[in-house]
DNA sequence: CTGGATTCCTGCTTGC
DNA sequence: TGCAAGCAGGAATCCA
């Protein structure tokens, strides 16, 4: 499940790519492409100037309005590979060449992720929610989505629309951390929760960033490597497990659809 | 508008 | 041991 320090994660792998140039770009399947602007051969000879993330997203901008944007969605891998190995898994849905030796590789079994061609991403992100480590994601932001609202708060925080790159698994650690239970009605926060939460998220996020993500199943980095951060998780897959901070038995729940782990003695 | 359910997809896990 | 059913989940979409 790559969310925002999986994405950041591989953004970062990223860097020696910047100003090379797309030799050719193949797809194997092209109902991975969710919508086009441009032909993909427009790509060709143009260099990858910015390589930047938002949300859950990827972009790769070639200049001008020429902008490749990458969601994994909960299987998708993207890494780089030499242009000479040979030897690539199942599900290869996207190769593109570089003139520097290398082949970035767009991979995904379930195919949830996809790929789009965009000439305006301010419009292609104009819905998309706040990023959680920047400034404009305080309390007082908080506070004004929370406020009158009955979903669980667990819901509210994976709301894209609202705030964006959080996924189930720092959904639950995020929760844990500031000791409230993930189907709380959001508009039940107190201030002091709402402060705890707007600091846990972010201490979360900035944590598993540090540990270059959290490897639970399909994720990798750009290099095609997995994370450290699983390491660290306290609910998040531990349930029938004893709880890290007081060592009751970590419950799971469906809460929104959504597997969720949480310790009710600590969590309230 | 809000909130909940449904849909897409494959691979791993579970149960008989 | 083998096979089928169940489950997981991001985000769009649909419905009450």
């Amino acid at each position: 499940m790559p969310e925002l320090p999986e994405i950041e994660t591989i953004k970062r792998s990223f860097v020696n790519l910047i100003n090379s140039k797309v030799l050719r770009i193949e797809f194997n399947r092209y109902d991975i492409i969710r919508r086009s602007d441009f032909k993909p051969e427009e790509l060709h000879g143009k260099p990858a100037e910015i390589i930047y993330r938002r949300g859950k997203y990827l972009v790769f901008n070639f200049g001008g309005h020429l902008n490749l944007i990458v969601h994994l969605g909960m299987s998708g891998r993207l890494y780089l590979m030499e242009d000479d190995q040979s030897v690539i898994g199942k599900h290869v849905h996207m190769i593109a060449y570089f003139n520097n030796h290398k082949k970035l590789i767009y991979q995904d079994a379930r195919r949830f992720g996809g790929v789009w061609l965009i000439n305006d991403v301010k419009g292609f992100f104009a819905r998309l929610g706040k990023e959680p480590l920047e400034d404009d994601f305080n309390p007082q932001y908080l506070g004004d989505i929370i406020r009158n609202r009955k979903i669980p708060i667990k819901s509210l925080i994976l709301d894209q629309h609202l705030i964006s790159g959080i996924g189930n698994i720092y959904a639950d650690e995020a929760l844990f951390e500031a000791g409230i239970k993930p189907d709380r009605p959001a508009g039940s926060l107190s201030d002091l929760e709402i402060q705890r939460l707007c600091e846990s998220i972010k201490n979360v996020l900035a944590h598993s960033i540090e540990q270059r993500g959290t490897t639970f199943r399909d994720y990798r980095d750009g290099f095609n490597q997995a994370g450290g951060f699983q390491n660290y998780l306290k609910v998040y897959g531990r349930h029938q497990q004893a709880c890290v901070r007081c060592g009751k038995v970590i419950s799971r729940e469906v809460i929104g659809g959504r597997g969720s782990h949480f310790c009710c003695n600590c969590q309230r």
